[in-house]
DNA sequence: ACCTGAACACCGTTCAAGT
DNA sequence: ACCTGAACACCGTTCAAGT
């Protein structure tokens, strides 16, 4: 029995979730697989690549967030697609150890498939703002990954007894608040 | 002539400009200084406090970006008064080889002494936005980090010619307009 | 086709021992 | 006080050779 491709990237997915993104290691990876470190080269490139497809495999899990489909067709619906969103996308996020930390690294590097920007763009252009696409997208993608890379950091670093005090709600709050300021400047931007 | 941490932080600088952060190791830096990579650890405690120092220095240099010091004092004045803070913060991580990166990943961890989102905490509170400061200045700082990343991340893999085109004046039209979101959402907090 | 063995060129960190 | 030498326990990647 042989591995392949889905199978390498499966079993990445369990070492991040054990052992997070620094312990990743394609010797610790070919362990849990039972086979040798350079055995994995036959079945990716290198480990950009591998990096690459687990974060697709993160974004493209369902979150059970999904909006209501005819929510997000004028104003009110601009700013609800959003926050359906940016919630679906954070929660995927925190499903895995250290995703968001994943996600943002591979994510300029454009060897991934999964977009997670594009829900937004399409939203935005139904809206009748597709000259604002790119940079509206731009931020709140930002304003995620960098808030759910600090809420993982912080929520770690906490489990390790370094930091003092992790609030979960705190950082819901947080989130919910600093969403709020973006999507009401996008919907400033509707006539 | 013996080393001190100041001279060990200075030579870090160098190496991140001419290498990038990647190539920023305890051995090659030791090589710049003429020495081996143990007699390092007698100047810092390991790398990552070394990375929090190098940090410090990227956001404590001056930019001359700083704002007219007594327009900050009213609503027009905080939307300036934002402006001038991403701005400064902006060109500090720009003027060094994944700036946006290492304050990034150096950031959460809390080993550094600069804490960039300082000045805009003040501003809100001078502005009446007291109870807003913390979800206000970490939207703004991870809107701010994320874009000058993404920025230097696509500005190296152009040079690389790995990807297509590298256009610096649209990434600042895209810096800029994405601000203007978090802009207009702080200031409809203002009564 | 798929994997092993073994190497190459590295890492960060520690620590006795030197001066 | 400050540094060397040398080791420890790792990395990602390559590639002849095996089956």
């Amino acid at each position: 029995m042989s591995l392949n491709r889905q199978e390498v990237v499966r079993a990445a997915v369990e070492v991040l979730d054990q052992y997070g993104l620094e312990d990743l290691t394609m010797r610790r990876l070919a362990g849990l697989l039972g086979v040798k470190a350079g055995a994995l080269y036959w079945h990716v490139e290198n480990k950009q690549t591998l990096l690459a497809l687990v974060s697709d495999e993160i974004l493209a899990s369902p979150t059970g967030n999904t909006p209501d489909r005819d929510v997000a067709d004028r104003n009110q619906g601009l700013a609800e697609g959003i926050r359906a969103w940016a919630g679906s996308f954070r929660t995927a996020l925190l499903r895995h150890r250290d995703g968001a930390e994943l996600v943002s690294s591979t994510l300029p590097v454009r060897l991934g498939s999964v977009d997670p920007g594009e829900p937004v763009r399409e939203l935005l252009g139904r809206c009748g703002l597709s000259g604002q696409q790119r940079y509206c997208s731009r931020a709140l993608v930002h304003f995620v990954l960098g808030h759910v890379t600090e809420e993982q950091t912080r929520s770690q670093l906490h489990e390790l007894g370094v930091v003092g005090e992790f609030d979960a709600r705190g950082e819901e709050e947080d989130f919910d608040r600093g969403l709020e300021l973006l999507v009401t400047g996008v919907c400033a931007l509707v006539r």
